[in-house]
DNA sequence: AATGAATGAGGGTTCATTCAT
DNA sequence: TATGAATGAACCCTCATTCAT
């Protein structure tokens, strides 16, 4: 029995060491980010995190990269909807959203705070998340214009509309948690951007 | 005439430092610059960067605040225009980015990257800057809103669809320069988002 | 065993640092010695220093405390001294002296050159090493007085009298090695000063 | 006449950086004094600290040598004094006290501070101050055992009876002026131990 | 003669990394 | 597998010293 809860153990410990190693990463940057106090934050020592991870840089990017897995399947599994227009739109964007896991922000502040430190991380980011993402979303839109549901803008920019505003409340969220309370929860807002985007926001004299 | 140049050396040494301290911080992060770096990028050495700041904290500060300073007054400035709906948001939202100067991605990427480090500045950044601007364009919206040219949407989360994309877009130039290509031109970024916040994306059939 | 070996090494550690930190403060003053010299003189690397004391001015003070220490409970045994008169004060001296341990000198030593840089410390070993073995003397010379047996001189002065060359000459010993030659001998320095303090180098003629 | 001034400045000018580097070399050691506050504390700048001295420890050395100088002198004085027995040694006491002049426990507690750092400046103090002083007292010491006026002691051990608690009491006002109060006066101090010495503390039953 | 801006070597301190146990 | 003592390279910061003015 404790030879199996020991094996489960020594199973979990890297998953444990990464999820500590990111949330530190994410909360204190790379280079502030002491290997003892990952260590400390998954209830092992020092030594024990180069049991599992050659170095801190390793470390670091496979904490980037195990949780951009995860994502990278659901990003697939995001390009697969079918539907129609608003609808396909509405749920592509939730889609995508749930894609990107609950680590979204994490990623994002990631790399916006070491892409310059770590550029072959930042291209495998780029190539494998961020391309992916937008591609999806991308698609839905130029589906639109062809079908002529939707006004003929260029897709890469809606989509920066519709995804940007998520995307740095979701940053907002982790770098000043002081400042939670005044941003918009991500439910309201990804409506509202909707609703904004599909009718606009100026009033129309119906005749 | 060359105690002049001297003097003006003088004056200029802690701008100089400053500039290459900024540049150095938003590129590489706090941690990650080392002093020497940013002597050397200023063209004196170590020891001149502590003749002007007391620490390397104390440069950091100092960058962001000399870097949000300017900004400060342009955005009392902003405040102050005037002019109708469209027109008044238009020139609010130019007047926001410009008023935002041309570090504007440069601090909101410190900010991101280093606020959990640096709790006070995060603060001030954002009473200072953040919510001042913010306020100047919620007001727009709200105007709008009470004379029946807008629809009746939180000014909080239409500004911030507004402002998102350009931002993100900002920080992305300076996270990964091999990524410009791929980014709008702040330009048509602008124009498009008015055009598509103001009357949406959806194909109206006009009757 | 070479886990046991480890371990003593470990415990072993922080009284090696000290016994060399305190040495070198000795012989070179605080600020002319280096961590690296202590780390060297103690066979470890300068990391190991910062392993068990926290910074040099806490290994400074703890340096002097550990000495001061164990000093400390003799001077409390010697105060416990009982006997009549020359025997007493024969015996109090002889246990002062005892009492403040082989590194006497070293202490005082220390406490003059730092005093002005480490006013806490000073005050301590003040307080709880020069006050206290002041009083032990002191009291010894004033039941003399009371008792008769002394002249009634000021028993603070006598002690000084009795005190300042041992410590003198101690300090000289460990100031300048060379001049170790000229210096007296402690045991002879005592007994020769006792013999002058209690009946004076006057000759008398003896009727 | 502002030439005038400005010459006798001029002049002044070492002799005021010296009195000043003496202070601070005496009240926090050499290592810990900055060349700075020595400039400070005599109203000029660093640089023309180096105008008039060659370095650091070229200051200190001219520091301790010129305040050892006039000492010099009033030794030589000292030691031609006549008269006999008693009121010989306390003359030549008091010769010796006044011939030290008013930085006799500067000059002491520096030696004792940072003579293992200055093992040439140490030997200089020995040779030229230390030992005549104490020659000229232990010529009168013996003398006085010569002429049957004293016991046979070791001179040697005699004065250093006689001189280290005045030298002592010096060096405790240089080290923690907190203590001064309970200090005995120099004066006091002299007549009692001039007193114990001559006569012992011991109380003879005069039949 | 005097200044003070600039330098750079030196030393305190941190922390990623190793390794004996 | 896990520990944590030990290391030493790297980096912040100080301050003696120089030199253009």
């Amino acid at each position: 029995m404790s030879s199996t809860q020991r094996q489960r153990r020594k199973e979990a410990r890297p998953r444990e060491i990464l999820a500590a190693a990111l949330h530190l990463f994410t909360t204190k940057g790379f280079a502030a980010t002491r290997i003892e106090e990952v260590a400390q934050a998954a209830g092992v020592t020092k030594g024990t995190v180069y049991l599992y991870f050659q170095s801190k840089e390793a470390l670091f990017k496979t904490a980037v990269r195990e949780t951009v897995l995860p994502n990278l399947q659901r990003v697939e599994e995001a390009a697969r909807q079918e539907g129609a227009t608003r609808q396909r739109l509405r749920a592509a964007l939730r889609q995508w959203i749930s894609g990107m896991g609950a680590n979204r922000g994490s990623l994002l502040k990631l790399m916006i705070a070491e892409a310059g430190n770590f550029p072959e991380l930042a291209q495998f980011f780029q190539e494998e998340i961020s391309d992916k993402m937008r591609q999806i979303l991308m698609e839905v839109i130029a589906s639109g214009i062809t079908q002529n549901e939707f006004r003929n803008f260029d897709p890469a920019i809606v989509i920066r509309i519709l995804t940007s505003p998520i995307l740095l409340t979701d940053i907002w969220h982790l770098t000043c948690p002081a400042m939670n309370a005044s941003l918009p929860d991500t439910e309201t807002l990804i409506e509202t951007m909707l609703d904004v985007v599909f009718d606009g926001i100026a009033l129309r004299q119906e005749s």
